[in-house]
DNA sequence: ATGTAAATGCAAACAAGTTATCATTCTGGA
DNA sequence: TCCAGAATGATAACTTGTTTGCATTTACAT
């Protein structure tokens, strides 16, 4: 499989050359959030985008009858927003802090003179928007033809990146619930399996991985 | 809601100025495929990409288990393949003739040289890949807050386009159980259901559009 | 230490979707 | 006109996931 980039975070700062990247960074304005307080709401015109210092971000939407629905759960040195950008649309998912978090802001502008001044750029954004439809794909896929238990490795394996076994993924489960579109019993139950299979340890506000490889594996069969 | 872009075929083309479009399609190659014939394969590492001249195109993936998950079923004037060009990697997706077709195949190299020389195009690939984002995130969000009827609905809507009431999709129903993610005995449920409303009237080989209001009703209401 | 709110665990009734199987209907070609 | 294959309709047992309600555990602030 790829190199699972979270659906709502693109990173395409991650394939800037350190220099810009800076460059970048330094020009926005740092904002800190509280856990549970809304960054960005669906419908809203603007076009900035956002990089995480630290902390977590929840994107999704909250349907009409209050429902959530995750997309994807991001942390520090991802980015988010820019999608509103390339689409010259309004925003179309929610953004709200899963923990205390700091954020930088970036200008449209200073994307947009990044993008004329350096024509690399292009090909990076156009890139990294691949990236992004596909792994948008790749979770229809997985909604459609695996298990929850499944999921759940997947989401886990992806939420704690390049991290050794004993890494803590810190999320509640009601989180992890409305990330893979499930109940809570559900999720429960799945965490359970994990838990039987000696993959994963749950504990209160975060679950331990155990083996890394044994997540990866029931990925691999069927 | 959005003007239901199709997930996989972004149709970039129809955002082209009339004689852009008209120049790129002549320096194609048509070509025919029967019915069930594949076009291109996961895996792949060719990066044309395909204009339908006539006829529609299936876009998904064959599971491990021989299982198929369509994205999106396309006709007449879609583009596909478009996306293994930006992203610089393999065909991610596989795509099968629908129905015998004509397409019109347009070499990678057209594409980057419209690309270079027409500053303007880059805006509008980016644009239009962020539309299929914002397609596949829809996506998601439906199969997890819609009904079965209420998603047949949707994806019938999508197919027969701008067409008026009496329009025929034609689609076989195991083609829009793919298409939905669910078993053929679901999706006749969900037929039913929308017969009985006096939405739609199921035929052999397609589905006539009886009630096109009453369909986006149906998407309305909670 | 203690109280409180949040998070987790558990169980039973219920709803929705799947699998498997078989009968029936439709279409197009011989 | 008739036949064969394809598509549809229908049914029943089964699996999976949801909902609801409540008990228990944990973390944190006072």
């Amino acid at each position: 499989m790829n190199d699972a980039a979270p659906l709502a975070g693109t990173g395409f700062i991650k394939g800037l050359p350190e220099q810009l990247r800076a460059d970048l960074l330094a020009r926005g304005q740092r904002r800190s959030f509280e856990r549970g307080q809304i960054i960005q709401q669906r419908g809203d015109l603007a076009r900035e985008f956002w990089y995480i210092e630290r902390g977590s971000v929840q994107i999704g939407r909250y349907g009409i009858d209050g429902r959530l629905t995750l997309f994807s759960l991001i942390g520090a040195g991802d980015t988010f927003g820019e999608l509103a950008f390339m689409g010259e649309f309004p925003r179309t998912v929610d953004a709200i802090a899963g923990t205390d978090c700091s954020l930088i802001k970036i200008g449209d502008g200073e994307l947009q003179s990044l993008m004329e001044s350096n024509p690399v750029m292009v090909r990076l954004l156009l890139k990294t928007m691949a990236l992004t439809v596909q792994e948008a794909i790749n979770l229809v896929e997985s909604s459609r033809s695996l298990s929850v238990p499944q999921r759940l490795a997947q989401a886990l394996l992806q939420l704690c990146g390049n991290q050794d076994n004993g890494a803590e993924v810190i999320a509640i489960q009601q989180d992890l619930a409305d990330l893979l579109g499930v109940s809570r019993v559900s999720l429960g139950k799945a965490l359970t399996k994990l838990q039987a299979a000696g993959l994963i340890e749950p504990g209160y506000g975060f679950v331990t991985i155990t083996d890394r490889a044994g997540l990866k594996r029931m990925l691999a069969s069927q």
